[in-house]
DNA sequence: ATTAATTTTTAGACTTGCCTAAATATATTT
DNA sequence: AAATATATTTAGGCAAGTCTAAAAATTAAT
């Protein structure tokens, strides 16, 4: 059994490991998970005994196995806890997140398979992301960053890369939701913003906003 | 703000207070706990520095108006949570108490207004007991043991005494829900047991399980 | 009213998880 | 290849929460 504290250091890593392809250090736990990379350290070594990670000192850590299936069952009841809340409790896509951060760590295998079973076994999470099976298998969907999108291109909204609750309520603002279509009417060369076509709407899109959202190529 | 352990220490001595009249021992509250007396002094003196309970050393504890609602708050999220468990999760009465216990933790006022409305506000958990509302004031209703019926007398099953997973499972077993009409046949003097008409059938009942049973008196 | 038993508090220690500051190892410049 | 900069670990300390053992207060018994 892993502690409240144990389990969010597996989740950091494994969030790092997923765009990481080296060892994940030290200081991107320490950042992660906005904490000092002494205290990493330390823990690093218990995650370590248990088994859950393979450490060489200074040079990095990764997860073993069982500690990619521990994270990844955290994620799981994470992101279906994320469900629950907007399809059952009405909460928007930008208030879910810190509850979820502290439902995650409840301790019912139970309680999460009637979960599942009662949202109807969604794949993805109220921001576009993957739901891991009980294995801790995901399953990877193709997708892209508006910002790579050309001229004439067009595409279907289903992530975001900032789940940021600014950022989210600047997409409910811009009418901006999962699923809707988007048409890339114009591309500025000077400072890369977009001029998009969603549902009969245009919208000026600065690169900033295009590098944090996801769509799939049409 | 409190902690879980804080937590734990206010529920303990809101639901010692509801059956004790003088101010709540430092054992009780230990035994209550599962912890030691030494532990208890401790808490009690930071439970007295954040001003949820009045202390006298030596002299017991008692609740402050605060610290009254701070605990009926969590009662509320325990009771709720049972029931979400029982009503959506498909859980039965015997296996919600643990997951309640962590659940009743999770900080968020929308979180729980929001399931209170899911649930159809309820006034009442699946043992019966009371849901206190925002205000932590509870709604007692009027209810005496299955022991104190005399022969011929007809009731309701309105709660249990004991909510251990080992006598609700007993409960289960012999047909005996919360709602069923019960009447006494017989009372036997010697060993206080009962006969009873519960639904088309008869059973007898010792005085410890009738001792365990709150019935409504009709 | 003493003495004995029980309850409660205090003293000191331990674990977890975190911190700062210092030491050491690795990486980058010159 | 040295020197410098950066990253990581170690050392020592702190707060929360718990424990055992000892001291002090209260309660019960003689
Ligand atoms: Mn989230
Ligand atoms: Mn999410
Ligand atoms: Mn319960
Ligand atoms: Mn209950």
């Amino acid at each position: 059994m892993f502690t409240l504290s144990e389990e969010n250091y597996l989740k950091a890593i494994y969030h790092l490991e997923l765009v990481a392809n080296s060892g994940i250090s030290t200081n991107a736990i320490a950042n992660q998970l906005e904490t000092k990379a002494s205290s990493v350290s330390d823990m690093i070594k218990k995650l370590s005994d248990k088994e859950v990670v393979i450490y060489k000192k200074y040079k990095g850590v990764t997860l073993t196995n069982l500690g990619k299936k521990v994270a990844a069952n955290i994620v799981r009841k994470h992101r279906l806890w994320e469900v629950f809340l907007v399809e059952k409790l009405n909460f928007s896509w930008d208030e879910v997140h810190d509850v979820a951060e502290q439902l995650e760590h409840i301790k019912s295998p139970k309680l999460i398979n009637q979960l599942d079973a009662l949202l109807g076994f969604p794949t993805q999470d109220p921001h576009g992301d993957p739901i891991p099976d009980k294995e801790g298998n995901i399953n990877v969907i193709e997708k892209s960053l508006l910002s790579t999108l050309n001229k004439n291109e067009s595409a279907v909204c289903v992530g975001v890369n900032d789940s940021s609750s600014d950022f989210l309520q600047f997409l409910d603002k811009k009418g901006i939701t999962l699923g809707k279509k988007i048409v890339v009417l114009e591309k500025e060369e000077f400072d890369n913003s977009l001029l998009i076509k969603i549902g009969t709407e245009q919208l000026s899109i600065s690169n900033k906003i295009a590098n944090n959202l996801y769509v799939q190529r049409k």
